[in-house]
DNA sequence: GAGTGGTCTAGACCACTGA
DNA sequence: CAGTGGTCTAGACCACTCA
C-alpha cells in the first residue's frame, strides 16, 4: 500500500526544463560570469536542496554533471569547488575522408598508388607498434574530390588483427572507411604537425615540392592491440582542422 | 518512523566498484567488442534491473552515462541503441604557452615585438569579429623557452571587453596567460593549418623563409562577446599537437 | 494503449577526511 | 566526530511515441 506522503505532486517544472538542469545552469552562470572564480566553494548539496526545495538526488545530479564536465571538483568532507582552469579540452573532429567528401556532395574517388603485403620490417614495426615480422599490409593512396587530389594516405594495417584486409580491393573503397566498418569502436591517438611537401607527396597532391602540408598521423588500437597506423598529408592551403572549446560542454 | 522494508542492507559491492559502473562497463565491453554493432538495441532499463538485481535509478545512471558519452542513443518508447559511429570526437589540449614551457621546467621569456592601441580597421574588425572603430590593442610577440624562439604570436584584444589590458606590461607576462586570469571561462574556436613561413615569421622564429609552420588561430568569446583573436605560429619541426580519442571517454 | 525513458522523492548506509 | 559527497532503494508521475 503506497504511503500517502509519496502521493503529493512532483514540484512543477518552471517551463520545460528539468529541475536539475535549472540548478546546473544557475551554477554554470555564476562560474562563467566570474562571480565564482576558480577555487571558490560551491554550496553543498544540503544548502542547494534547501534553496531549490528539491531532493538531494536532484541537486546531486546537477553537481555530478558539473563535475563530469570538469567545471567543479568534488571532495568529501570539504565540499565542491570551482575547478582550476586547465589546458582547454577542445573537441576536434576528424572525419573519415571519404565520408567527409561525400557529405559535401562532391564526387569521391580513391586511387591506390601502391600495395605491399609483407612481414613488418623494423621500421614498419616501430610505426605500427607491433613485433617485427608481424604480417602487415602497406598501402599508399590518394583521395580525390571532384577529381582533384585532396589527401595523400600512407597506411600500415596489422593483418593479425584484421586478416580480411588482404581480400579487399582498395581501389573501390577507402581503407579508412573499410576499417571503420570492420573495427567500429577503437581508440586513436593523433599527432598533428606541419611539414614541407616531399617530392613524392608533392607529386601525389599536384603541388610544388616544399609547400607546407598539414600532416595528421593516427595510430588506432582496439583492446590494446594495434590495428593500423596512417599518415595523412593535406595541402596546407586546402585544408584546416577546427577544434572547439565550450566550457558548458566540458 | 522508518519503514522496516527500507532497512535491509544495500546490496554489497563486488569489490570497490559502484554498481552502476559495473553495469556501464559490462555494456561498454559488449559494444567495443563488436558483439553489439551500431544500431543494436541495448536491453531496456527493466531488463537490466532484473538482470543486475538493482533499482531502476542505478541502471538509469549507467545508461545515462553511456548516452552522455555518445556511445548509445536513448529514445522513448523505442529503447536504447548503440550509436552510429560518427566523426571521432578527439580531445585536443591546447595549453597556454607560458604554462606549457614552465611546466617542462624550462626558462620562459616573452619578447614584445610591437604594440599598437587603435580603432579597429576593417581588417581588424573582421579578424576580431567586432564593429569597425571598436578600440583594440594589437600585439605581436615571440615566446622563448631556454632562450630559443618557440612561438610567434599575433594578437588583437577587444578593449571594450577587457579595458584593463591597456595598463599591462606585456614584456613581463604573456598576453594569453594574462587574459586567462582576466576572463577565466570563455569559449574558443581553433583553426589549425599549415603555412610556409613568411619573411617576418621566419625572422622571429629564426628559421628559413618558406619552412612549414603549424598555425593555430584562436578566437575567444565570453558570453557572446568577442574577447581576443590570436594567431600562433609554431615551427613545423619543433611542435606537434596531440589529440586523443577514447570511446569510453566519449 | 502500453512500453520506454525522463525525472523526481524521501529516505538510507557508507567512506572519507578535515577540524 | 561530524559534515560531505557517493551510492542506492522502492516507489511515483509524466511525456512521448510506436505498434
Amino acid at each position: 500500500m503506497p504511503d500517502i506522503r509519496r502521493l503529493r505532486r512532483t514540484s512543477p517544472r518552471t517551463n520545460g526544463v528539468a529541475r536539475y538542469t535549472e540548478i546546473q545552469r544557475a551554477l554554470e552562470t555564476a562560474i562563467f560570469s566570474g562571480d565564482w572564480p576558480p577555487g571558490t566553494r560551491v554550496p553543498s548539496e544540503q544548502e542547494l536542496l534547501k534553496r531549490y526545495r528539491c531532493s538531494r538526488m536532484t541537486v546531486n545530479k546537477a553537481l555530478s554533471a558539473l563535475a563530469a564536465s570538469g567545471l567543479v571538483v568534488r571532495r568529501r568532507r570539504s565540499g565542491s569547488f570551482v575547478a582550476q582552469r586547465q589546458g582547454e579540452k577542445n573537441v576536434l573532429q576528424i572525419h573519415d575522408i571519404e565520408e567527409e567528401i561525400q557529405r559535401e556532395g562532391k564526387s569521391y574517388r580513391v586511387k591506390l598508388v601502391s600495395r605491399s603485403e609483407r612481414k613488418a620490417t623494423k621500421r614498419d614495426a616501430a610505426r605500427l607498434d607491433v613485433p617485427v615480422s608481424t604480417r602487415i599490409l602497406a598501402l599508399t593512396c590518394v583521395h580525390y574530390g571532384e577529381e582533384r587530389p585532396l589527401v595523400a594516405e600512407d597506411r600500415l594495417i596489422n593483418l593479425d588483427a584484421v586478416p580480411s584486409a588482404t581480400e579487399v580491393d582498395f581501389n573501390e573503397t577507402s581503407p579508412g572507411n573499410w576499417l571503420l566498418k570492420q573495427v567500429p569502436w577503437s581508440e586513436a591517438e593523433h599527432h598533428i604537425r606541419a611539414v614541407n611537401a616531399s617530392e613524392d607527396i608533392a607529386e601525389h597532391l599536384e603541388i610544388t615540392e616544399g609547400e607546407a602540408c598539414l600532416v595528421v598521423e593516427r595510430r588506432t588500437r582496439h583492446g590494446g592491440r594495434s590495428i593500423t597506423h596512417v599518415v595523412l598529408s593535406y595541402p596546407g592551403d586546402g585544408y584546416q582542422l577546427v577544434a572547439r572549446f565550450s566550457p558548458s560542454q566540458g
